[in-house]
DNA sequence: GCAAAAGTGTTCGTTTTACACCCATGT
DNA sequence: ACATGGGTGTAAAACGAACACTTTTGC
C-alpha cells in the first residue's frame, strides 16, 4: 500500500568551485507506473502523472521524491529515495519540514515531507535511477523550470543548510575527504553568501581543532599548491554535540 | 474528506514562574466521533480510537490534534486546532517537523506533522474545546503519561524552541504584555536550563534596545516593585530579520 | 526593622575585526 | 619572469565573565 496524500521529496546538495548544486531529476513515466504496487492505491498516483504534464515533462524538473509506502518508515524511505538517486548510502539526510499547503500539487492533495542530503564529490558518480529519464546537476543560481512548489521546498532547505552550518559542522558533507583551507571557507562564503577574511576565518578554524594535516599536498596546480586536510572525527562529534559559531554579523 | 495517514498536533507552550507548561488534552470519544464527516475516511479514525484505549483514558494525555482534512492548507489546520484549544488566534505557532515512523502509532499508520505555539499568559481563560473531556496545564518537569510517541513530540518542540530563542526574539511570545526584566531571564533561564548572570543579561538587552520602559510597576510585592516594560515592535521586527545572539556558553 | 527581590559598574581576559605582504608552483 | 592562489601576525575594539552592595517595598 502507499499513503499516496504523503510523498517524500529531497533536495540533493553539492558544492565544488562553481557554488552550491542541487540534483534534479526528470521522470521516466513508464518506468515510475510500472513500478508501482498492482493496488487501488496506485491509480491515483498514475493519474496524478498523466493530469500533470509538468511532471513528465522534457522542460520541467523536479526534485527526487515519490510517495511513502504504508509500511516503512518516513527517514528509511527518504534514505532509499536517496540511495535510488545516487547509489549512496550513509549520507547526511535532514528533514526540512513538511509542505502542505492545498495548492501545491494542483488538483490532488498532496504534503510533501522535505529532506535535505549533503553529497560529497567523491561519490558524484552516480547511479542513475532507472525511475529517471535523466538525472542532473543543476547550479543553484542556474536553475530550470521546476515543478510544482520545488522551488520552494529548495529555498527551505537553503534556509535550514544555513541554520545548520553557522552552529554544527556538518557542511564538511559537502567536502571531498582531503580539502583545502580555501575550500572550506568558500564553501562557507557560497552557503551563508558573504565574503570572509582568510586570515580570521583560518585563525577561528584552528582553534577548533577539528582539523588534520593530512600530509599531503595539492597536485598540478599553477600556483603554491595548498596543504590538504581531513577531519578529526572525534572532535567533529563532539562539535556536532556542542555546536560552533561561524556566525558573522 | 479527511487523510487518515496524516494529523496534526500542537504543542501548546505557557510560561509562569513555576516553569514552563504546556496544556494537554483528554479527548471524549463520543463529541469527537459525531464531529467526523459520515464518510468512509472517518470510519479509520473512529476504529483508530476504539483501538487505543489510550486515546480515551483517564490516565493518558496528549497532544491536542487531530487528522488534516482534505481541504485545508496544513498550516491553516494548525492554526484551526489551536483556536478549538485555547480560543485564541494570531498566536505564535511553528512547524517542529513531521513524525514518520511505522510504530508510532500501534496497528495504523499515521504520520504527524508536530506545531509548537507560545501563548502569553495575559490570555489562559481557555475555551474548552468540545472534543476535549480535559484540558489542562501541565508543567514540563511533572509530566503524565502521554499518548503514542507525544513525549518525543514535546522533546523535539523544546529543542526547536530552544534553538528558536537564541538566536530570535520570540519567546517574548510567552511573556504577557508587560513583564519585568527578571520574568525575562527567568524565562530564558528555564528554557536554555542555564543559570545566567543578571548584571550582564541586562547589558544584553539594554544592547539591543527591544525593550520600552512602560513607565508603570509591578504593584503589591512584598519587595521593591519592579519596572514593567514592553517591546518595541519595530526592533522586535528587526531583530526577528536579523537575528540576535543569546547564545551561552 | 527585616525579609525579598530590584537594580546597578568595573575589571580582566577573550574574541573579533581590519588589514598587507611574501611564498610556492606551473607555464 | 609572471600569474595565480597559499599562507601568515599584529594592534585596536568589542564582547563576555566574574563579581557585591544599595534600594525599595510589604509585612
Amino acid at each position: 500500500m502507499i499513503l499516496n496524500s504523503v510523498s517524500v521529496d529531497c533536495v540533493i546538495f553539492g558544492f565544488d568551485k562553481s557554488g552550491l548544486r542541487v540534483l534534479l531529476n526528470q521522470i521516466d513515466r513508464e518506468a515510475l507506473i510500472s513500478s508501482l504496487p498492482r493496488q487501488a492505491s496506485s491509480e491515483q498516483i498514475k493519474k496524478l502523472y498523466e493530469q500533470h504534464p509538468m511532471l513528465t515533462s522534457e522542460v520541467y524538473w523536479s526534485l527526487f521524491g515519490s510517495h511513502v509506502p504504508e509500511e516503512q518508515d518516513l527517514d528509511e524511505f527518504a534514505k532509499e529515495l536517496l540511495f535510488q538517486a545516487t547509489g549512496l548510502t550513509n549520507v547526511f539526510l535532514q528533514q526540512i519540514q513538511a509542505f502542505g499547503s492545498m495548492d501545491r500539487v494542483p488538483y490532488t492533495r498532496v504534503i510533501t515531507i522535505g529532506f535535505y542530503a549533503l553529497i560529497n564529490p567523491d561519490y558524484y558518480n552516480l547511479k542513475q535511477s532507472s525511475l529517471a529519464k535523466s538525472l542532473q546537476w543543476f547550479n543553484l543560481n542556474d536553475m530550470p523550470s521546476l515543478c510544482f512548489d520545488h522551488d520552494k521546498i529548495i529555498e527551505q532547505a537553503l534556509v535550514k543548510l544555513r541554520q545548520e552550518v553557522m552552529y554544527h559542522p556538518v557542511g564538511f558533507h559537502l567536502l571531498p575527504e582531503k580539502f583545502t583551507l580555501t575550500e572550506i571557507q568558500s564553501l562557507y562564503e557560497v552557503i551563508l553568501n558573504k565574503k570572509m577574511d582568510t586570515r580570521n576565518f583560518r585563525k577561528k578554524l584552528a582553534k577548533m581543532k577539528l582539523l588534520i594535516d593530512s600530509g599531503k599536498k595539492q597536485q598540478k596546480v599553477a600556483h603554491r599548491a595548498a596543504k590538504l586536510y581531513q577531519f578529526d572525527i572525534l572532535v567533529y562529534e563532539k562539535l556536532k554535540e556542542e555546536g560552533l559559531n561561524f556566525r558573522i554579523e
